[in-house]
DNA sequence: AAGATAAGGTGTAATTGTTACACTAAGTAA
DNA sequence: TTACTTAGTGTAACAATTACACCTTATCTT
């Protein structure tokens, strides 16, 4: 049995997709590879999996030794495993991606000195990556992008309070459309997982407009949304 | 750089979940395991990842070697990476799920004897499986029954003619909740995918229902479903 | 052949959700 | 005070969804 296993042995190794959105554009997390192959390419955070660690818990410390970033949450969306992925050997990967708020630009430094450095790409603007790292974004970006079109979920790049224009223009950012204003402030609020605040947006040099919190509570209803052909 | 590689190196491998229909009932092909761990035990058709195959490629492989079915479409639906979820070392597994035809009950046997015997398990009495294959099983199972909400995906398991009947049944099969007769036509039929043929069921002892063709071609259309704003 | 049985097949009205569309209100800056 | 910029709002037409019940057609039984 032993024997069986050690044939078939594979390298594991995870990538991480991080958007971020930054003055109202949309950004990747990338770095900048500082061992062959690909030396001085630009790719997306990623390393091998250890025999000890789950994914998901490999996911979190190979994306804070890379970035620095610590305990974000990833979800996993795709598995590569053509066979020439990699130059060098046999190389599988688990594709992981996440939401985040860019308080005031968190510093981004790399902890290992496998990434000479990381920093925020904006998506309208990526370059080649290294490996099949393109191919992985693109999924990526389809997979939010489709799943956005379903469920609320584009709170989590926001600040904690927001105001309805910029939640609209995050939807227009990702799906790459303009959408009518009315029709969607009607929809947004009929979720009701919205709390309107007392407060009002402040230093904007025109009239300010009206902050809302995320209500994740009320959000939990939303998980669910089928086909249905009546008699719920 | 090999030296580093090789310290990582895991098990890498892939669990199958296939449906399919037969005479009404929803069911799942499982293997009966012919080696230790586990040995006797039910469990999903799965193996090891050879290193010059591709992941798509090894599970279509690998079921053939376990159940004798050749070139079944499947798709990869999630990679489950927990330190412990084998007892014999570090395994990682892409699961894949598939719907199939069964054309008066394909014949199944295993090639290699890995398997003792392969067979169709009715979802609804699914036993105690090996390793962490019961968990792998419900979120496939999910994942089907979620993505059938969205897309009429279903056709790939009945046989090539149906009726609406039938397929109104797989449907309350899957989701697990009685549909309205006359609005699951009207919307299933609105949809503008099936053709309606000028052939009857036959052998029935009760009026004949018309069969229906799925149309593939017209199906492409469907692909795309989003939450909207006006202004497409 | 008459009647019983079993599933096939059909329409409509009420309700809800979606879309398209344009002006006034409020605050800031000059 | 005026000009500028974004905030904020309603409605009518249309499309989709839901709830709901009866007649039709074929087979089987006696």
């Amino acid at each position: 049995m032993e024997k069986l296993l050690q044939n078939f042995d594979s390298i594991f190794s995870i990538d991480c997709i991080i958007f971020g959105l930054n003055e109202g554009e949309l950004k990747i997390l990338l770095i900048e590879r500082n061992e062959e192959p690909y030396k001085s390419w630009y790719a997306l955070p990623g390393n091998i999996v250890k025999q000890n660690e789950s994914i998901d818990h490999a996911a979190q410390r190979i994306l804070y030794e890379l970035t620095g970033l610590k305990g974000i949450y990833m979800e996993q969306f795709h598995t590569f495993g053509e066979v020439n992925r990699h130059p060098s050997g046999r190389v599988i990967t688990v594709a992981y991606n996440a939401m985040i708020r860019l308080d005031g630009e968190k510093e981004l430094k790399p902890i290992t000195n496998y990434a000479s450095k990381a920093f925020w790409m904006p998506v309208k603007d990526m370059p080649a990556l290294a490996f099949d790292h393109t191919e992985i974004f693109n999924k990526g970006f389809d997979k939010i992008r489709s799943k956005i079109s379903f469920e609320p979920i584009a709170f989590e790049l926001l600040p904690e309070k927001f105001t309805l224009t910029q939640l609209q223009n995050l939807y227009e950012v990702i799906l790459n459309k303009e959408l009518d204003k009315r029709n969607f402030r009607k929809k947004m609020l009929s979720y009701d997982i919205l709390k309107e605040l007392d407060e009002k947006q402040e230093g904007v040099s025109y009239r300010a407009a009206k902050l809302y919190k995320f209500d994740r509570r009320k959000y939990a209803k939303f998980f669910q949304k089928e086909l249905s052909f009546g008699k719920d």
